[in-house]
RNA sequence: GCCGGUGUGGCGAAAUGGCAGACGCACGGGACUUAAAAUCCCGGGACCGUAAAAAGUCGUGCGGGUUCGAGUCCCGCCACCGGCACCA
């Protein structure tokens, strides 16, 4: 039996009776929705259907521009799921876990009163379905298509209230004609760095020696946002394609973990680094966690630094070449540099080897590129290098030294140069003792940090005029209490420094840094980097730079299963020159060409290189066949979904402006009474710019939401989006992990299947389980049994609302009648016990408590609390002998979100049997609470004596401090320990607690 | 190594500096039943007690500190998870 159908013979035979008919409810439910189109969104301008359910609550004018004065349109919320690649699995646990965080949101938020945003769709190109159309020859269209479906089915068996109308598909020719233009968007733009943005590329300004237009037309595709760059990119034999940096996992592919080797290729590159600055001084203007945007900075990288020339000593070449370039965050430690190290790949190594060096060099050079990344990193313990014979002047002090090349100096960051100050890097300390190099001390480190790593050697010292021998530690210790000592103990590590096991790579103060126009000496490392940067940018030696990690993002792919460029290639007919240029937007979709067979072809062209009609267009140009990434189609998909069905348009600007909330910031959830307990279960904040809330998982730290917040700064910049950032809020869901705490797949065999819960456990119960197993955030683990609890709670639930005689009657219709199905249900009736009377102060209580809860956890995403609330309420109203219709009306409301089937199926049989119609609980206005209610007469006050709790008294509420005194020392079990002691303090915290300090 | 996060019963977890363990699972006892399942009620951190209780002691990874009072705040460790890693 395929491990993903349901499973009909359950090993667990089905030992208890259903806790409620969970399994017509639910479809019933479904179907009312999809035939009501209940969670349809609409957007601004559209006419509202009479009926909706939306219109039934803020009028049919809601969204419409005409809206009549003094009535408020409703608050939009987008709230978004990270759409999933629909693979042949299927769907797993994990998914769900943020799809029901989010529609439970969803849910309360249009309770509220707002306009909810919550689409779903697919990111269907990928690698496996073109893997199996290279397999079985197969289109992958087909494969997708049936993924899609079996998604879907899952996914609507789980009764989120996606609005489907949006549904997108990044492999559909009308989505994907957008992705096309946005990259026509991107190749048609450069980055002004006067204006620090994205420019049309019709602003480009020509330097006055591009005359022909040759010339010009290879300026203007130098500048581009979308370039293409013969470079070293990382090949993958064994996916046929070129990957991205971060696609690129410890030397492996990130899909699949294969090789993955250096090879110099053509591609198309965006130029992401220039947005560098704006990437990371944004993530201060969005709501993301610490840990995701630490992730960010990081992959950015920015380092503040100088850069220095060095000029090359004794030097053959023409002037101009005749200087060594280094970036360094230390410029501070420029009397410190003993050597200098250039990467192997630098393109001064050939010219500045002597004879004498240059078989050593060569070799080493050749060793080098023949080591793999993987193997360059793994083996980054020991330092290799080969000195040049070459010299280079160290530009503060004149210094000839010896300039080496060494793979630990990478060629792709910085200047692939360094000038090497052993005393104060790591790396640079090993290389030095390694290759006998001089280390020069010119930062003081603290005594601390002398003491620690001095600790294993001796020192002589001039004390009371006598030369002695002290261990370093000896010598510290005295300088720590006697002033004359802690000279004596820098001299020592100055002269010692490579005795010390480590160089000092923090901040101190400089020392030994001084020529005869500058000194350095006595300076905090701060202000010695800024003294000696203004030195060098003075003496025009160097300047002040600003450096990044961040690579620009390698765009083009060598597969099928993508969006192909809308790119053609022709000849220069003077040069003889191949260039490109951009298809018209009328040429769009450009869709695929017919394939019988999905591998490269035999000289290692992409596969679209074998359609050969649709590379050779009649005038001679060809196509670019290369085709984008999977991550093109969800760099700007949450764009999509706001108006998915234009066909004029990417977006428009109205629904643009709308959901991304930059209209009608003044709309406001209605305010309501002035009492502080309506006002408390407002939103502090209605609405924000961008998405309000995106989930997902962490493992698009980087790449997604990097590309995406690219992509849209770009559109940004050219007037197409009206927000900075498109993500305001982000919330990463946890990894749920198999019941034996493992990671969950095929392999280890705890991969738990939601078709199969859903089977035993209904809908219902998964999305409670899901949500009620720990803190969203959190890694934790499935535990079937801990379905069946709450699944026991919704039985509890139903047996509140529902007469237990009927279900008899209803079980027996089941297993003999052939009733349709909704029929069954009729043979339920409510509960006698509810009846529309007044509440109880107490029962009221309850409720009370429980909508405050359930707001305030919703409200701050503990999915979990607010479900151990409602189970509170239910324990509680499980003893009632009457059950108020005014209490539990407002229960189901706030269980609706968790539990929408069985809380719409009671919520019609409640209002039904009292001859009420009920209309779609859905848009029904969340209960507020009266904090009034919740007023205790009386409260338990714990006692304590010296912080140790003794007692608890009973008080009344609001009595004073004396009052709680008294009562505390005349407590039962107090009173004992009171007796022959004095009372030297006493705490009252009024309400909370008492505390006798004794003596 | 660096950055971020997490350590609380048998398990998943709760706790604005103020009664640690809400809620749920598993477990034990009882009611109902011919019986079981389901359901309903009760119990429950550990230790020491006791016929059963009560009382008492100890308890939130470890060691210190601040405070009348610390799971919560501060300092120093340890372990695990995630990310980055020769980025000058």
């Amino acid at each position: 039996m395929p491990a993903s159908a349901p499973s009909f013979n359950n090993p667990r035979p089905m030992s208890s009776r259903r806790q409620y008919p969970f399994d017509l409810i639910e479809p019933k439910w479904q179907r009312a929705w999809d035939a009501e189109q209940t969670f349809r969104a609409f957007n601004p301008g559209e006419v509202l259907p009479t009926g909706h359910p939306f219109a039934a609550r803020h009028g049919s004018d809601a969204l419409s521009a005409t809206r009549v004065a003094g009535r408020q349109a409703p608050p939009k919320y987008y709230i978004l799921d990270m759409f999933p690649y629909p693979s042949g699995a299927g769907l797993h646990v994990g998914h769900p876990e943020g799809y029901t965080a989010t529609d439970i949101l969803a849910r309360y938020r249009r309770a509220k009163g707002f306009n909810v945003l919550h689409p779903m769709g697919w990111d269907s190109f990928g690698l496996p379905a073109e893997q199996y159309a290279v397999k079985t020859g197969q289109h992958p269209r087909k494969t997708t298509e049936e993924n899609i479906r079996n998604f879907t089915r899952q996914i609507k068996s789980l009764g989120f209230s996606y609005d489907w109308t949006r549904e997108l598909a990044t492999t559909d020719p009308e989505y994907f004609r957008w992705t096309q233009w946005i990259f026509l968007q991107v190749y048609n733009s450069w980055f002004n760095p006067e204006t620090n943005q994205a420019e049309p590329i019709a602003t480009l300004k020509y330097p006055a020696d591009c005359t022909t237009e040759a010339q010009r037309r290879a300026y203007r595709d130098s500048k581009r946002l979308a370039y293409v760059s013969e470079q070293p990119v990382w090949w993958c034999e064994e996916l046929g394609t070129v990957l991205a940096n971060e696609e690129v996992v410890d030397g492996k592919s990130e899909v699949g973990g294969f090789p993955v080797v250096r090879k110099p290729m053509r591609q198309w590159v965006l130029r992401i680094t220039a947005f560098a600055e704006r990437l990371l001084d944004d993530l201060d203007t969005i709501e993301w966690t610490d840990s995701l945007k630490e992730m960010q900075r990081n992959w950015i990288g920015r380092s503040e630094g100088a850069e220095v020339d060095f000029a090359i000593a004794d030097c053959r070449l023409p002037i101009a070449d005749s200087k060594i370039r280094v970036f360094t965050t230390r410029p501070d430690t420029l009397f410190g540099a003993t050597y200098m190290v250039l990467s192997p790949e630098h393109k001064l190594v050939e010219h500045i080897t002597t004879s004498e060096q240059s078989a050593a060099v060569q070799a080493y050079k050749t060793e080098v590129a023949k080591k793999s990344d993987l193997e360059r990193t793994e083996l980054a313990k020991e330092k290799s290098g080969v000195f040049t014979g070459a010299y280079a002047i160290n530009p503060v002090n004149g210094e000839k030294i010896p300039i080496w090349i060494a793979d630990y100096v990478l060629a792709s960051y910085g200047t692939g140069a360094i000038m090497a100050v052993p005393a104060h890097d790591e790396r640079d300390f090993e290389f030095a003792i390694k290759f006998h190099l001089p280390i020069r001390a010119v930062v003081q480190p603290p005594m601390e940090w002398l003491s620690k790593n001095g600790a294993h050697l001796e020192a002589e010292v001039k004390a009371d005029g006598q030369k002695l021998t002290w261990t370093y530690s000896e010598l510290i210790t005295v300088a720590l209490s006697d002033k004359t000592f802690v000279s004596q103990a820098y001299e020592v590590f100055s002269r010692q420094v490579a005795e010390f096991k480590t160089a000092f790579g923090e901040s101190g103060f400089a020392t030994n840094s001084a020529n005869f126009e500058i000194s350095l000496d006595g300076l905090p490392t701060a202000e010695a980097k800024a003294k000696i940067t203004a030195w060098l940018e003075a003496k025009g030696l160097g300047k002040k730079t600003i450096n990044y990690k961040l690579r620009d993002w390698l765009f083009s792919r060598q597969r099928y299963w993508g969006e192909p460029f809308p790119i053609i290639w022709r000849r220069d007919d003077a040069t003889g020159q191949p260039y490109h240029e951009a298809l018209p937007e009328s040429a769009l979709p450009l869709l695929p060409p017919a394939l019988t067979d999905y591998k490269p072809t035999a000289s290692g062209e992409p596969p679209l290189a074998r359609a050969k009609d649709w590379v050779n267009l009649p005038d001679g140009a060809v196509r670019e066949v290369n085709t984008m990434p999977q991550w093109a189609g969800s760099c700007w998909y949450y764009l999509r979904y706001l108006d998915a069905k234009n066909g004029s348009t990417f977006v428009s600007r109205e629904a643009e402006s709308y959901w991304m909330g930059t209209t009608g910031r003044e709309s406001r959830v209605e305010s309501r009474v002035t009492d502080s307990a309506a006002a408390s279960t407002l939103d502090p904040r209605p609405s924000t710019p961008g998405v309000d809330l995106y989930v997902g998982g962490t493992e698009h730290a980087v790449l997604h939401l990097l590309y995406a917040r690219f992509w849209h700064k770009i559109l940004f910049d050219l007037g197409h989006v009206s927000t900075a950032e498109p993500f305001f809020k982000l919330v990463n869901q946890g990894l749920i992990l198999g019941s034996d705490g493992q990671k969950m797949s095929k392999s280890r065999g705890n991969v738990v299947n939601p078709d199969d819960v859903l089977a035993e456990f209904g809908a219902d119960a998964f999305r409670l389980y899901e949500m009620f197993m720990g803190p969203l955030q959190d890694t934790k683990p499935w535990n079937t049994q801990g379905v069946e609890g709450v699944y026991r709670f919704l039985g509890r639930v139903w047996r509140l609302f529902i007469e237990e005689k009927s279900e008899t009657a209803f079980e027996q219709a089941q297993t003999t009648a052939a009733q349709p199905d909704a029929d069954l249900l009729d043979h339920l009736i409510l509960n006698g016990t509810i009846s529309d009377v007044s509440a109880t102060p107490a029962q009221l209580k309850v409720l009370h408590a429980c909508i405050k809860k359930v707001t305030e956890d919703l409200d701050a995403l503990r999915f979990n609390t607010a479900i151990s609330a409602m189970m509170v309420f239910v324990n509680e109203a499980n003893g009632w002998q009457t059950r108020p219709l005014s209490v539990m009306r407002p229960f189901l409301q706030l269980l609706a979100p968790f539990a929408p089937h069985l809380a719409e199926e009671l919520w019609s049989r409640l209002h039904g049997a009292f001859g009420q119609r009920a209309g779609s609980l859905t848009y029904a206005n969340w209960p507020t609470y009266d904090p009034a209610l919740l007023v205790e007469s009386e409260v338990e006050v714990p006692v304590s004596v010296n912080g140790k709790l003794r007692d608890v008294i009973r008080i009344a509420t609001g009595a004073d401090d004396a009052a709680h005194e008294a009562a505390a020392r005349n407590a039962e079990k107090v009173k004992p320990l009171l007796e022959g002691k004095t009372i030297k303090k006493v705490i009252v915290k009024a309400g909370k607690m008492v505390n006798l300090v004794v003596g």
